[in-house]
DNA sequence: AACTATTTATAAGA
DNA sequence: TTCTTATAAATAGTT
């Protein structure tokens, strides 16, 4: 509906498909708010942004509790429906990717439409991937040190920086850590002037 | 849209009442689809009929734990807007984390609750994120190869073979296409038998 | 469920 | 962003 038919396919343009989010937002919670009034029903839609942001319309209006009434219903829902599901069980009994939900489901699109993926966007995925590595190896070293000079108090700080040099070693020479110097771990939350690949995935 | 223009209220006659709700719902459900589609975003949609009901719409399909996924997010939000916090308007404001976008969701749970992770979390999302990135350069690798030969044929085969190299060579010898011969290429999606650190991120 | 006359949403352009 | 307008899409009332 519009000056040409569109096919249902994410726009490559970014402006237009930022321009045509803001419409089908609108147009999507205009119609959600006909169809609660026109048949007095209840309706909550919730869409997230490329960005993050979060868009929400709910009938009850913004003093109202209906959202969370409307998910209780739905989260009430899911409890019946999983108890029938024997092989979903099995599925989530499997460890190997309990926590790797988010990140398959970031690259899922890459795997359903293959041909729409081109190689930079495999490039960026890939920077991004290596950028989470760092800060996770990063991370990682950061907490075993914390949490041993937690657990050891004083004598143990010295140990605590042997481990750290471990760890660094370990990390190949890629960790985050490696620019700031071991005294870096017990004082604030900054972290050191990032060179390449680097991404705040940790808020601290 | 429709013989007559219709008031945005409550349709006195149940009939048409129920007729236009499931036309309505379907429509609504539609327009979500879509809008998660062309502009690639997560959407999520409920109705609760008169009746009690519930009818849902989420943008991830049915395997996938989507849904959930956009209620957390909802109700970090909710979290968040409570505390009624203006530092983290200014977090929200903030670029830093544009490029990070589904990768941040990955670990933001790692973020928000610091105090309950340990460092074998990180140790597993280190590894985790690894084993993408390897899939990813590896992905990244084969679709150019693959792109290449698609755009320029015959001739353009040993070009692409050259470039096939030279990504090899750029990936410090850690990408999974290294323990297959060039031709594996162009040969099926099968991938070469995986050692360690591999997830499927991707299907074929 | 189908069928259309109309209304509504919106893609592209300004 | 905002408005305009040509067109596509949704749907109210009808069969």
């Amino acid at each position: 509906m519009g000056r040409r038919k569109l096919e249902i396919k994410r726009i490559q343009d970014k402006s237009s498909r930022l321009v045509t989010f803001s419409k089908r937002r609108t147009g999507l919670f205009k119609k959600a708010r006909h169809l609660s009034v026109i048949c007095d029903v209840d309706v909550a839609a919730f869409v997230i942004s490329d960005s993050g942001k979060l868009y929400e319309f709910c009938s009850g209006g913004y003093n109202s509790n209906s959202v969370e009434l409307i998910l209780s219903r739905y989260q009430a829902e899911e409890r019946t429906t999983q108890e029938g599901a024997f092989e979903d069980m099995a599925f989530n009994k499997s460890t190997r990717f309990r926590t790797c939900k988010e990140l398959l489901k970031s690259v899922r699109r890459v795997d359903e439409q293959p041909n729409e993926v081109s190689v930079s966007d495999m490039t960026k995925l890939e920077e991004e991937l290596h950028a989470a590595l760092l800060h996770t190896r990063s991370k990682k070293t950061q907490l075993m040190v914390e949490r041993m000079s937690t657990f050891h108090e004083q004598l143990q700080v010295a140990s605590a920086k042997k481990n750290q040099k471990d760890d660094v070693d370990d990390d190949g020479g890629e960790g985050l850590d490696h620019s700031a110097n071991s005294h870096s771990y017990y004082q604030t939350n900054l972290y050191p002037p990032q060179p390449l690949l680097t991404l705040p995935l940790f808020k601290e």
